[in-house]
DNA sequence: CGCACAGTTGAGACTCATCAAACCACGTGG
DNA sequence: CCACGTGGTTTGATGAGTCTCAACTGTGCG
């Protein structure tokens, strides 16, 4: 539950470090996809990476933020705790997406980012942005486009995940989960059915019923607590028929 | 219902137009609000006022976006419409928001743009981005500020109309409604039934019969169809009493 | 005046929340 | 090793909230 907001970066880090940011350049996970080898070089040292347990936070809502933070593996979530004490799930953040990038614009976080699975992410601290938009303002399109993604992501959360009946609204959630599998056919990571009824608003009860009843549908059958296998033909066929019952 | 892309500037509006960037400027509506009289000079050319009648849309989802659009005065609705052909609602844009800013990456826009009132925006060509990027790097600033508001809209947009029962639902819309009215005390935009209902995810029917119980509780008191003068102590107390209820 | 369409209201069906109890997974200590 | 406690999960019974279908009313416009 700490939140390792200043991490001391292990000397043997500092090449693997580069090596990583090129991965990512390579990649196009984009953020630096514009940068030359020097810029590369003089921009790894800041970066630092960061393991995060389930659980942990990355963040807190209204901390006055120093860095953003591009997920390298596993799955992040962004919430808020309104006046009444509800957690809210705003969004879930997986490998390549950038989280807390009001940090660089001197704001304080709008949300708490908190790992759901082990987590892997790379720190970008606040006075990157400075010397981007000193040296290589092109760079600054990369991140424009970033926030820009952030939106889109806004936009297909509420639309696909706040919208419609429980059962509908559980199976785009198993559909959007299935986005942060390694690799297709994988195990996906499974929430804990709080953590659901925060994303879909719901009672634990409700999404416990439904991924019951889903899972004797044969749409997934769960390894262990929080994992489980996606049947995705099933779960396609499953979620046309929804959309088809409520056309008719 | 046309898309206004284009609007030939009528020249007698060259001149207003410097003077409306200016006021914007002195009104901190922000985007150049770091520009000297000298660029502010070489962009107002660029950039055209255009007026919209409620129902008319100012793009639409997939087109190839030439400009973004920064709204003086009115509402204007960014919408959906999903594979089942049911309108979402995704948030509201009012006075100083901008909309569409995906253009400016190159990007088709990701959503419909309608106006919900008479609608008063210039309109940013896209190149002036590139321009920007060239000669004021500083101005970027700016606009990731941009997007960095329209991410807090929409995750205060789901937090607050998107959860709990249907009632609280439509108080917690009023209450943003009244943020877009000119002045206050003033009477502000009542969105059509349907409207509400694409936007809080309830039946037309519903929307009708928590706003008429709203209207006997004299919380609002409507004049025409489209208007409404909203008594926001009883609001903020109804609101209040809401919350206590599914506490205790 | 009368048509078309938005808004309102009612009755019944269905979904989902609430409350309660049982079940299960996991870690701790005997 | 098992007993036990804790906290998450599942399931059931019941009621509140919301949707559906339908009728009626109000508003604006030709």
């Amino acid at each position: 539950m700490s939140a390792p907001e200043v991490i001391p970066l292990q000397p043997a880090f500092y090449n693997p470090q580069a090596r990583l940011c090129a991965e990512c350049r390579v990649r196009r996970f984009a953020l630096f996809g514009a940068l030359d080898e020097a810029a590369l070089e003089h921009i790894h040292g800041q970066i630092a990476e960061i393991r995060l347990a389930p659980g942990e936070s990355l963040y807190r809502m209204q901390q006055a933020g120093q860095a953003a933070y591009t997920v390298r593996s596993g799955v992040v979530r962004l919430e808020r705790t309104n006046e009444r004490g509800e957690r809210r799930i705003l969004r879930l953040a997986g490998r390549s997406d950038t989280v807390g990038m009001e940090a660089m614009l001197g704001q304080s976080y709008a949300a708490d980012a908190v790992a759901c699975t082990e987590v892997m992410v790379c720190r970008l601290p606040r006075h990157l942005l400075d010397e981007l938009t000193r040296d290589q303002p092109a760079l600054l399109r990369d991140m424009m486009k970033r926030w820009q993604r952030a939106l889109d992501d806004a936009d297909e959360w509420l639309t696909e995940l706040c919208t419609g009946p429980a059962r509908r609204r559980v199976l785009r959630l198993l559909l959007k989960l299935s986005e942060f599998a390694e690799h297709d056919e994988e195990p996906v990571w499974l929430p804990a059915r709080q953590e659901m009824s925060a994303m879909l608003d719901m009672t634990v009860e409700t999404a416990s019923r439904l991924i019951s009843q889903l899972k004797r549908e044969g749409v997934l059958t769960a390894h262990g607590q929080r994992s489980a296998t996606l049947h995705m033909d099933a779960l396609l066929q499953t979620l046309r028929d929804e959309n088809l019952d409520a056309g008719a």
